[in-house]
RNA sequence: GGGCGGUUAGCUCAGUUGGUUAGAGCGCCUGCUUUACACGCAGGAGGCCAGAGGUUCAAGUCCUCUACUGCCCA
């Protein structure tokens, strides 16, 4: 009776079991050890709104890998979960689910509608965990946290309160970015500007004494009714006699007064500028220098006020076009330019920005971020790669005030009360039940909410229970790695460091590691727009997590972008499926031992720690070993440096290259000799075992559904533990690596190749057996003992491997191969072409020549001898040493060649 | 306007502190129903490392400039 295990890999069935194995063992959550280091990561939390995408895919799979890693390395891992409310996001959904219905929020009123937003911020919920789970994160869903659970709350009203009372966050009326859409304040962040293709407008204002005008070119005539001055520059000889004067604003016949400025731009437009302080960030400074009234004349949903006289009511838009007639019909308008001017759009609904001035709550951010700045600068914590830093610095350096009110419904209210007695402000945690400063009851709260990434700020130290003083704070935080996408580096990572330091007075995070953004096949960037977009859930159905995995995290490098497409899918497949059948083959010889064999298998297995005791070890078993082993050492310095891309890359290779290409192979000689040979079972095990462990932080399902197999297949399970998961993670052996095995190795792979490359070229019947000779030097006996290995690999037979002396000296018609080692006879009577082959030796010999030049020109310059480093010059010493002989011996077969 | 990337095989990308004759996947060509795997095996073709200077004994790798391209900030 042998195991059944299908043919390929079929991932649909094994991933929901293993997750919920994980799950019932409680293997993600951490045991706080205070004998240990932590290792701690918090995830980014999810928007509740929409579902997974790849970004979030990518978000697991690198968090997971390092949790995993770190797990295995027996270090006690928390990786923490959670959602985010999304403010603005969310409240349009909710909005766009009621108006489907044909109701809007104010028809509902606030409690009814906050009511329906958590009916689907608690549906989205569920399904963001579900599918996060699909990817096999193994976080500690124990600790879930959600922004407006009442922990986090409590955090935001103690962290918005403590900052009012060091007047670190005031309040104000200031020029905000204000989207008409979604009806509320926007901080800088939160505006996208976008190159828009529109006009300049040149328009004449009359001077208020005599016929003449000034006219000034402006980008938005509509805005004219707020303008309260013109402004020219006090050096431009065009208007010096103007400045001091009025002009008359056309239609509503305000008179303004043309003044000067340093700011205005001579060669834009006219030079003369309209001054809108209400409605233009530059122009409100401008105003504030001259103490110039301000007059709005926009309403918050972008349609004009009465200050427009009659073009009240009017879409900001429509009206532009309406007063352009008018002006145009009274002379008014001089010209119309085509213009590219860069203009401010909401990030959430694309809608165009409107600057407005408003009374808003902001954090004074300066003295937070020169703290934010020295921690980065004294290396307390390390942002990978590198090169964003110096995005960081920049953007700390300029850092402006954040605006954090937001006239929302959905949020965190704002814990500020204004007393109806005495006008005066009291900020609190818990509602307070008198005014701090008259003590009367008539309190009111402030309508607005704030920011959704005033709480992703704190979200580092809220998730683990501040402000209360828990255990969890204590031995998790500061937190080890924060991981997320470089786009969101100043939404969140910046103001989390900030705040994390305000707040605790330690930083949030040792180290920042920011990958790149997700772009198709073709390196465009995704978009429901394109049509590239692809989905999660559809990759995983189609090539399993493992697959999607693997895609998302090899051949790249930290922080740069990631082409994914169905070629890249369909190869790391190919590696999954690869790996089972590798695993089926070993479980079917284990299976088939266990059958055939008398001797316990048993032995073979426990004797792994010390696996040569009582057998010569095999070329091949120091082999693969030693080769086994440089990759851990690799593997274990590139996942500490978060080159997880390289890692994988390189277990891929090692696993497919060397471990299936040539030691399963060789086992399979093994395996089949009528000879006695030595069992390579224990060396397979142990090699599938070890890669195994090394590919599960990458690839958590499809390893752990094989180890079990594997444990299964060996009658091993009293060595090891329950899963893989909490196996240890691999530990090079130094003593392992073998470079004497290695040579010979080498030199085996090399005669098999030029063997089967010289019978391909010849086009030698594969199934022919041909015959051959080695001529070697001191590998003669290693290669003696692969005789088999080499005539079954290269089917060469008969085989003799003789010493370079017994080389014969009488000219015989053969192929002759010159390899780095050793040489190859092939008589292949009546198939060889003399011409030919006296070309290829002698094409062969002049590229060596032209290399062996270049080295011996080096290995005389006095410059490089002096100047390069021993171990340089000993290398290039070894190489020409090296290429000498083979040159040598190509010459000497060229003479060998008999004549035509 | 300022800043940061990218430019390496037909395509998509690795190549981290300078040191063999520059690699992978996909694609392409030639053979293979070899008892783990055709999601596979064996073999092969394909590169003036964007261009020009410079530093160095040594440059795909460091510096400067140019071109094209993408992103961020204003």
């Amino acid at each position: 009776m042998s195991i059944t295990i299908p043919r390929a890999y079929e991932p649909g069935g094994i991933e929901k079991k293993w997750y919920d194995f994980w799950l019932e063992r409680g293997y993600f959550t951490p045991r706080i050890d205070h004998g240990k280091k932590p290792f701690v990561v918090i995830m980014p939390p999810a928007n509740v709104t929409g579902k997974l995408h790849l970004g979030h895919a990518l978000t697991d799979t690198l968090e997971d890998i390092m949790v995993r890693w770190h797990r295995m390395k027996g270090a006690p891992t928390l990786w923490l979960p959670g959602t985010d409310h999304a403010g603005i996001a969310t409240q349009v959904v909710t909005e766009r689910k009621l108006a489907r219905q044909g109701l809007s929020k104010n028809d509902l009123g606030i409690e009814e509608f906050l009511k329906a937003a958590w009916e689907g911020a608690n549906e989205s919920r569920e399904a963001i965990n579900r599918q996060h789970q699909m990817l096999g994160v193994s976080c500690d869903w124990s600790r879930e946290r959600f922004t407006l659970d009442e922990g986090p709350c409590r955090a935001v009203n103690t962290a918005f309160v403590r900052l009012y009372n060091k007047s670190l966050i005031y309040r104000g009326e200031r020029m905000i970015n204000w989207c008409p859409r979604c009806q509320t304040a926007l901080s800088d962040l939160e505006v996208e500007h976008k190159d828009i293709a529109g006009h300049l407008y040149y328009i004449r204002y009359a001077l208020e004494e005599g016929d003449g005008f000034i006219t000034v070119a402006t980008t938005r005539p509509e805005t004219f009714f707020g303008d309260t001055a013109v402004a020219v520059n006090p050096e431009d000889v065009r208007y010096k006699s103007s400045i001091g004067k009025n002009v008359v604003l056309p239609f509503i016949n305000r008179k303004i007064p043309v003044i000067a400025d340093d700011a205005v731009d001579f060669s834009f437009g006219t030079g003369a500028l309209k001054i809108t302080p209400a409605h233009d960030p530059t122009d409100f400074e401008v105003a504030e220098r001259h103490k110039l009234p301000s007059i709005n004349v926009i309403e918050p949903d972008a349609t004009m006020n009465d200050n427009a006289g009659s073009y009240r009511g009017m879409e900001r838009f429509a009206c532009r076009e309406q007063v352009i007639v008018a002006l145009k019909s009274e002379g008014l308008l001089e010209k119309i330019e085509p213009y590219l001017h860069s203009v401010g759009h909401c990030n959430r609904c694309q809608t165009m920005v409107e600057p407005r001035v408003s009374w808003q709550w902001f954090v004074r951010t300066k003295p937070l971020a020169e703290k934010a700045i020295s921690v980065v600068e004294d290396g307390s914590i390390t942002i990978i790669p590198e090169r964003f830093t110096k995005v960081y610095f920049r953007w700390m350096e300029n850092i402006k005030d954040w605006c954090i009110s937001r006239q929302l419904w959905w949020g965190h209210r704002i814990p500020v009360w204004s007393c109806q007695d005495c006008g005066k402000l009291t900020a609190a945690v818990d509602e307070p039940s008198c005014c701090i400063h008259c003590g009367s009851k008539q309190l009111v709260r402030d309508p607005d909410v704030l920011d959704t990434w005033f709480s992703s700020a704190l979200w580092t130290h809220s998730t683990l229970g501040w402000p209360g003083d828990t255990e969890d704070l204590r031995y998790f935080y500061p937190t080890s790695v924060m991981e997320t996408g470089y786009d969101i580096l100043f939404f969140w990572v910046a103001r989390m460091i900030m705040m994390g330091l305000e707040d605790t007075g330690e930083v949030p995070f040792r180290s920042v590691y920011l990958h790149g953004l997700l772009r198709d096949e073709n390196g465009e960037k995704m978009s429901k727009l394109r049509g590239n977009v692809l989905d999660p859930s559809e990759m995983i159905e189609e090539y399993g997590v493992d697959a999607l995995r693997f895609a998302l995290t090899t051949g790249s490098f930290p922080g740069n972008d990631i082409n994914l497409g169905k070629g890249k899918l369909k190869s790391s497949r190919n590696f999954v499926n690869k790996l089972w059948n590798t695993t089926r083959f070993i479980l079917q010889n284990l299976d088939r031992k266990r059958h055939d064999d008398k001797a316990p298998l048993q032995e073979e297995i426990t004797a792994k720690s010390s696996l040569y005791q009582g057998q010569e070890a095999t070329i091949e078993d120091r082999w693969i070993m030693s080769q086994l082993n440089r990759l851990v050492l690799n593997v274990d310095a590139l996942m500490a440096e978060f080159q997880f891309g390289e890692a994988a890359q390189q277990i891929y290779d090692f696993v497919w290259s060397k471990f299936c290409d040539w030691y399963i192979e060789i086992a399979k000689i093994r395996f089949r000799s009528s000879q006695p040979q030595p069992s390579p079972l224990p060396v397979l095990t142990s090699t599938l075992d070890t890669s195994l462990r090394l590919l599960h932080p990458f690839m958590p399902f499809v390893t752990e559904e094989l180890w079990q197999n594997l444990r299964m297949g060996s009658d091993d399970k009293a060595q090891t533990v329950d899963s893989i998961m909490i196996a240890p993670y691999p530990v090079a052996s130094t003593s392992a690596i073998d470079p004497e095995a290695e040579r010979a190795m080498a030199c085996v792979m090399d005669i098999v190749r030029s063997i089967r490359n010289a019978r391909a070229e010849r086009k030698v019947n594969a199934e022919k057996w041909i015959a051959a000779e080695i001529y070697a030097t001191d590998l003669l006996p290693y290669l003696d003992s692969q005789k088999e290995m080499l005539e079954k690999l290269a089917r060469v037979n008969p085989l003799s491997i003789l010493s370079r002396h017994e080389r014969k000296t009488e000219k015989e018609e053969a192929l002759v191969l010159v390899l780095r080692e050793v040489e190859v006879l092939l008589p292949l009577s009546g198939m060889i072409d003399l011409t030919v082959e006296k070309e290829r030796l002698e094409k062969e010999s002049s590229a060596i020549e032209s290399i062996v030049q270049k080295l011996e020109q080096r290995l005389q310059d006095a410059n490089f001898l002096s100047k390069a480093p021993p171990l340089v010059r000993e290398k290039e010493k070894q190489k020409l040493d090296a290429l000498e002989d083979k040159l040598e011996r190509l010459r000497q077969e060229l003479l060998q060649l008999p004549s035509e």
